[in-house]
Parts: structure tokens; C-alpha cells; sequence
DNA sequence: ATATTCGATAGTCTTTACCTATACCGTGGC
DNA sequence: GCCACGGTATAGGTAAAGACTATCGAATAT
């Protein structure tokens, strides 16, 4: 059975005469015949009577056209969502999302998205990156958010933005400056992530450059309950300024710009190689850079210092 | 879009790997991967991520298979309900019956056929013989009872058997003899059909053979209106032998052969010679045969003299 | 590092669907 | 009753398309 067979099927079930079946369906009158003819005698039975005059559906060509008209309807349902999907009118994007970039990129980031695309169902999960990476490679996330450089042969990789991370110490604590070195950082009581994570090796390896050994006194693997710890005095912790920033409303806490050197790290798009991405996949990886240049230019990148200012004044 | 295509496409969604679906679709690897390669080509949209070891759908490949398989589902099926029309598992039979033949062969003959095929749906409309005509050409039946001969060109006709006509006369009515010549027929008032219809022209032709003008008193449309006519004393009238017989528990009326000649015509099925008949219509024809020369051996053709002699005794 | 698995590509061949021309059948008009 | 016409089936030649074998290239597993 082909599907030539089908439209010509019902092309002639409409017309109920070959000649004029044959040309809707574009072909001659003789191609349509053979192709009717083939189809009967796959079928074992007749499914027009030629009737001089007209050409009538039998018993089993009406039964059949019941079938035949749904198949085809489904063949242009199957093209059409295939391309509603490809014109991002609808479908599903699922993005994860570095956790401490997620406080303050991804509100605007889907505020945007869905303005600019309301029928892709939207889903964004905060885990840390090397979830992200892993989800990825699991084909569980269409588009992820996470920390570079990324060395995985699979992924690939896009640079977004730097992040530069800074010092959150409860007010009480005196650090004597709106800005420390790094090798300063020895004496002071940290809650750092847990070792497995990636910030917490970048945070390590920073020490490591500046020649101190840093004093953990709590892991916590959340930065919401890292900031928490930290406003109750447990002691400083360094994280990514912009994050703190958002977080920054208690009144509890100081930021305290990191220096010689600044400690930063590079935050960018990944996804699989190989994997096919979708106009609204390739749309919302756009969005991310435009957005994140533009938060970058509203800001203009007010120092801790300045904060801690205006927090003063 | 190619059915081709739609079944590569749902065997390789399977089994996530070319290689196999190609053998489970009894084609090259190649075959498979240029079919499937086309089928995206023509979408315009990733169907498959190749993704090293699996190959596995996209967002759209996903969209696109709920719909392929139910296209699929839906011309399985086109072709199993013609298959089982094909092996009269099912489907629909209309039948139209010479009225005065419905009342005596049909009874046993729709018996059989729900024993034999319990599942077609059997339409049998008793209808006078032109009507049974103009119904098979314009193919509002599949197959006719009628009277024979029957000219015409597009249809194609096998008799079945021959009616003898008898006189019916109310029991009260002085006709003499057991038997009656049509030339006696003369004086005796008449109840018969109106002059369209087939059997009226049948007995005003015998009785031009036979020299006689009938004197028509009433004319009725349905042989049961007739007899029933008849059976008040209104006159005598002419019917099918069998048929009157089948109709004769009254008492009220009396059977007469006539002779010389014995008027009679022949019955038999009609079909539109260029229709498809399908199992159903075959053994449906068969069928009346089978039962009416049973029907016939059955009860000897006792004579109109013999079943009088019975009541009387 | 090497071997193996797997998908894509190139080239050749076979199949098949298309077209034109024509035969055949039935119908309707003259 | 004969002829013409509308309409479908068939025949023969051509061109497109699918299938196969061989091979490449990439990635994975040993």
C-alpha cells in the first residue's frame, strides 16, 4: 500500500470519475487507473464499481475511505505540529540553570522568553553545574547554564559572562576594609560549599594561588543557606557578586570586593554537539547573551564598596 | 511524504539504532539512513539526535511519531474491515423482493443467511418488480428479486423459477370447477393491480391470448389488499399461486387452477452486471436457489384442486 | 593505542510510476 | 440501427527514485 495509492483513492471517491480524479491528484488519467487498479488487487476486492457514467464507491471502498480520509488527516497533523514546533509555536524547552546565576538572570531571561514566545512551555531548573552537565549529557536538558570552561567532548560551549566572586561577612564581623586581599582571607571563619562543587574548588584554587589555607567552618551545598549561615555570624563566605547582590536586602550583611586577585569565574551556555536545537532552543540561547549584556550595561558594575556606601547613606 | 518514510521513520524510533530497524524493515542500513535523512530533509526539522550509541527522537520526532503511528493504526485498519467485508465478517446487504415472492421464500431464506453470515446486516425491502428494477440501477440495492424477462442491458439476470397464477374467489363466488379456463374468466369481476404494474400486464396479455376482455372492478396496489378485497366478495382476482397459498388460513377464500392456457412467469434474481458483489451478494444468490428449489421439492406443487379437496375433507 | 560499532556518502543497478498512444466498451444522438 | 463520443483499461517507452555494495569517518569500548 502506498501512499500515492491513498490520494488517489480518495481523489476518485470525490470525483467519482478517473479523468477528472487524475487531474487534481496531477497526473493522467491512465497513471491514476493502474494506481486504483493496484490498490484492488492488494485489497482482493473492488472498492469502485464502474458504472458507465459514474464511478461509485462499492461496500468495501466506502469502508475503507472511512480509514484511508483519517490516515491522511493524521499524515497533515504529524507535518503540521513538526512545524509549529519549528516555528516555535509550540513545544517545551527545559533549561538548567547554575543556581546562583539563577537568582538573578533567569527572571528577566523568561519574563523576555515568554513574551516573545507564550505557547513553549517553559521549564527551568537551578542545580548546581555539575548537574547541569550531567542532565545534559543525559538529554534531560535542551540548553544548559553553567560554569566554563568545560572540557567535554560532547558539549558545547558558548561564553556568557564573568562572574566575579566577593566576600559576604555578617555586619558584625570586622574585616577593617571595603576591600581585602585574598591572602587576608586566612584568619577568617568560611562556609564554603561542600568540595565536590565546583565553586568550592574554584574558591580553593584562588587560595591556593594567594598562599593561604582557608578556615571552613560549615559546608552547606544551598548559597541561600550559605548566606543564611552567614548573616547569623557563623562566619564569611565568598560567592558570585551578583548573587549576593540580589540577596542583599537583610541588612545583615557586607560585601567586600576580593583583590590581587579577584577571583572570578566564566559563566556560559552549553549543550550537546550533536543534539538537534529548535528555533525556540536556538532563540532562547540568544536571549541569554543579549539579556546578560544588557544587565551588565544597566549596572555599570557598581562596586561592594559603593554599596556598602549607599547602605551607609 | 512517503508511507516508505512513515514506517523507517517508526521502526528506527523503536529501536534507536539504524542498523537494526533496517533489518526489521527488510532494508540496507544506507536505505534506511537516506529515507530517514529525506523525511527531515522534507520536515525541515532534526526527527533523530544521533547521538554516538543511541540514536533518539527530538522534541519533534516525538510530535511527529504520536501522529505517524495513528496513521498508521488508521490504514491497518482501512485494510482489515475490507478484508473482513471480503470474508462477509461484515457489511451490509440490501435485497429488494418482488412483494408477492417476499411472502413465501423469504422467510426461510433470511433464516439460512443470519445462520450463515451472523454478521451483515440484512436489508430485504418488499417492493413491486419495477420499483426492485429502478433500485438496482440506481444501485440503492445490491441485488433484486424480480419478475423475468427483463430487457434491460445493464443488468444482468438468472432466473429461478417459474409462478403459476391461480384465481382467488371469495368462497361464496359460483365458479363451477376446480379448474378454470382463462376464457371463462370473462364474466367474473376482477380485483387486480393497476395497470403499471407488471403482473396487471402479464394477465391482460394472457387474457388477449385467450380471447377475453377481464372486467376490472377495483384495482389495488399490494397483493395483500387484494386478497383481502377478494375476501369480502368484492370480486375474484389473479395472483401467484405460491403466494396466495401462504395467504390462504382464512377460509374465506377459494384457490382454481386455470388452464389452457396456465398463465405464469418466470422469476429471478438481478444484478447490475458492472457492480462488485462481494462474498455476502454471491452466497446470497446461491443461496435463493438452494432454498427455492428446496422449497419446491419440498411440497410437490400440490395443485390449487388438491388443496381444496384438504379444506373440504 | 587499537579494534569495533555505527551512521553517512558515493556509485551502480533495478524497480516502478509516469507519460503518450490506442484499444475497448457502453451510451446517447441521428 | 448505425455512428460518434465520453470514459476506462492496456501497451510500450522513458525517467526518476529506491535499494544495494563498498567505503569513509567518527566515536566508543577493549
Amino acid at each position: 500500500m502506498e501512499l500515492r495509492q491513498i490520494h488517489y483513492f480518495i481523489a476518485l471517491a470525490t470525483h467519482q470519475n478517473f479523468s477528472r480524479a487524475a487531474e487534481h491528484v496531477h497526473v493522467s488519467q491512465p497513471s491514476l487507473s493502474v494506481q486504483i487498479g493496484g490498490l484492488e488487487k492488494e485489497l482482493g476486492t473492488r472498492l469502485f464499481d464502474r458504472l458507465g457514467r459514474k464511478v461509485i464507491l462499492t461496500q468495501a471502498g466506502e469502508l475503507f475511505r472511512v480509514h484511508a480520509e483519517r490516515a491522511l488527516r493524521e499524515l497533515e497533523q504529524a507535518a503540521q505540529v513538526v512545524h509549529e514546533l519549528h516555528g516555535a509555536k509550540r513545544g517545551r524547552l527545559v533549561v538548567g540553570v547554575l543556581s546562583t546565576v539563577n537568582s538573578y538572570l533567569i527572571a528577566p531571561l523568561v519574563s523576555r522568553f515568554k513574551q516573545r514566545f507564550p505557547d513553549i512551555q517553559l521549564q527551568v531548573h537551578a542545580q548546581p553545574s555539575s548537574e547541569v552537565v550531567s542532565g545534559l549529557l543525559a538529554n534531560r536538558l535542551d540548553i544548559g547554564i553553567c560554569l566554563l570552561p568545560l572540557a567535554h567532548p560532547q558539549l558545547t560551549t558558548v561564553p556568557l559572562f564573568e562572574e566575579r566572586l566577593a566576600l559576604v561577612a555578617p555586619v558584625g564581623m570586622r574585616i577593617g576594609k571595603r576591600r581585602t586581599r585574598m591572602q587576608d582571607l586566612a584568619p577568617l571563619p568560611l562556609v564554603l560549599m561542600p568540595v565536590d562543587y565546583c565553586l568550592r574548588k574554584m574558591v580553593e584554587a584562588e587560595c591556593a594561588k594567594a598562599g593561604v589555607h582557608p578556615q571552613v567552618v560549615l559546608e552547606m551545598s544551598s548559597p541561600e543557606g550559605i548566606l543564611q549561615a552567614v548573616a547569623q555570624g557563623t562566619g564569611a563566605t565568598i560567592l558570585p557578586e551578583l548573587y549576593v547582590r540580589s540577596r542583599l536586602s537583610g541588612g545583615d550583611l557586607q560585601l567586600i570586593d576580593l583583590y590581587d586577585p579577584t577571583p572570578r569565574h566564566a559563566v556560559g551556555l552549553a549543550y550537546l554537539t550533536k543534539r538537534y536545537r529548535n528555533l525556540a532552543a536556538e532563540e532562547f540561547a540568544q536571549l541569554c547573551q543579549t539579556t546578560m549584556k544588557e544587565l551588565q550595561s544597566d549596572s555599570k558594575q557598581p562596586t561592594a564598596s559603593k554599596i556598602r556606601a549607599r547602605r551607609a547613606g
